[in-house]
RNA sequence: GGAGGAGUAGCAUAAUUGGUAAUGCAGCGGUCUUGAAAACCGCCGCCUUCGGGCUUGCAGGUUCGAGUCCUGUCUCCUCCGCCA
């Protein structure tokens, strides 16, 4: 949520990012909004002061006891004039509120102007695709061959856009997420959580995925239960309706979650392998930290994530979405696309932002260091997405017999294991 | 799922038949002191158009006025049932 005060004092600035975004929305409703409320308030305040005066001055009365009808009956009037003013007040806050909640956040200024994703710019490069003296397979076919994912099966318990891991599939899930989850918190300073991968209604607004985006998350029937579409969410919210003090910040937490989504709207994208499913596992990485220090943390972050590219061999990509590509809550969005042998393409791998106050303000998670508390910044990133990290480990290294090496890094994991030659390997 | 009890400032405790949230500790600032402690004074939840308004888990209701009465709801505790 951006500050209703930006939008009321420098509503160009507003204006301006709306249009670096690409978006048609408007804000002079808002606007016209945020006068009728404040008018509106300012009025039941007045009223109300005047029946706080009164109130005592019957209660002095009573307890002398003297007569106060004549006073109550007065107050009666301002009672009503203050009823049917609430209920307006009501009525508008609710508007502004939702104008306020579907406003996308303001973009940074380093965020390169564009419509769509072909205008995302390029930062950085790592490592060098291999050159394969054999044809190259997708994960699909390997996969298959090796009988370690079953796509079949996935449909048949739950339908499309699932699938099942098995045998050392199954084990290179879990031993990616074991070797990313150390990383973290033994070489970068996060603290690990399992958190709920259901979140209430509240949550989901707080970090910005309600009430806007629901037809992208999954909700319990007959509930206020929404599977969760990242963990971002129920760890963002860990301090929401807080007030931090000053030296617990930063706030690094790491977790690994399954998570959630519809893919409405992307009917025909990836409809093959593990690229887009409705569940994947992933490790996030989350942080809260002072306004000053959110871009260096950003800047982090990412490099976190590089890390666990570098480590696992895989070559990417770092590129910075431009403002049309960025999503509804970032400032500044870093993502991570790592080499797929088997697309012969870059493939987003991990997404990094910096939402600077724009989640704060929504979950109201404040920090104090003088008199006034001051919302966070929150600022989290993939690390990685585990399902996608499996592709790319599965195209990047395989073998002309089919059989998969496995990096160094996460043999220990995999208890010793070097290669994937069959699925009980 | 059933029965009972409890939620008041960071913590701990008050508030008469409903009369407008009190006190202690902790914390911050000051006086005093070589420094510190003690003592004393002030601050010690949020918003504000600086008049004031709001705040007793949350949301409503009754009332001129609600921590107190009523309804709903959430969380925690105890017991029973069930369960991993």
């Amino acid at each position: 949520m951006i500050d209703i005060k930006l939008l009321r004092d420098e509503p160009e600035v507003v204006r301006a990012a709306l249009a670096k975004r690409n978006s048609a929305l408007r804000i002079e409703d808002a606007l016209e909004t945020d006068a009728k409320r404040r008018a509106l308030v300012y009025e039941v305040e007045q009223l109300r002061a005047e029946q706080n005066v009164a109130s005592e001055a019957i209660g002095v009365k009573k307890k002398a006891r003297e007569d106060a009808s004549d006073a109550i009956a007065a107050m009666k009037t301002i009672k009503d004039r203050i009823a049917v003013l609430e209920e307006q007040v009501r009525e508008v806050d609710e508007a502004l509120r939702y104008a306020l909640l579907t406003m996308p956040n303001i973009p940074h200024d380093s965020v390169p102007p564009g419509a769509s994703e072909v205008d995302n710019r390029e930062v950085r490069r790592w490592g060098t695709p291999r050159v394969f003296d054999f044809e190259a397979k997708d994960h699909v076919d390997i996969a298959e061959k090796l009988g370690i994912v079953d796509f079949e099966c996935g449909a048949k318990l739950a339908g499309a856009r699932f699938s099942l891991s098995k045998g050392a599939g199954a084990r290179l899930e879990r031993a990616l997420i074991n070797f990313m989850l150390d990383v973290h918190t033994q070489e970068h300073g996060y603290t690990e959580v399992l958190p709920p991968f259901m979140v209430n209604s509240a949550c989901m607004e707080g970090t910005g995925q309600l009430p806007k985006f629901a037809s992208d998350s999954f909700r319990v029937e007959n509930t206020d239960y929404w599977l969760i579409p990242t963990a971002e969410v129920p760890v963002t919210n860990i301090h929401r309706q807080e007030i931090l003090s000053a030296d617990a910040l930063p706030l690094y937490y790491a977790a690994y979650t399954p998570c959630f989504r519809s893919e409405a709207g992307s009917y025909g994208k990836d409809t093959r392998g593990m690229i887009r499913q409705h569940q994947f596992n992933k490790v996030e990485m989350v942080k809260l930290c002072a306004p000053e220090d959110s871009w260096e943390e950003l800047e982090r972050l990412t490099a976190n994530a590089e890390t666990i590219l570098q480590r696992l061999g895989l070559p990417y990509r770092v590129v910075t979405l431009c403002a049309g590509d960025l999503g509804f809550s970032s400032a500044k969005t870093y993502d991570l696309e790592v080499w797929l042998p088997g697309q012969n393409a870059y493939r987003e791998i991990s997404s990094c932002s910096n939402f600077a106050d724009f989640q704060a303000r929504r979950a109201n998670i404040r920090f104090k260091r003088d008199k006034k508390p001051e919302f966070v910044h929150t600022i989290n990133g993939s690390g990685l997405a585990v399902g996608r990290t499996a592709v790319a480990i599965l195209e990047n290294y395989q073998e002309a017999d089919g059989s998969v090496v496995i990096p160094e890094a996460i043999r220990p994991y995999m208890n010793g294991l070097e290669r994937i030659a069959t699925a009980t390997a």
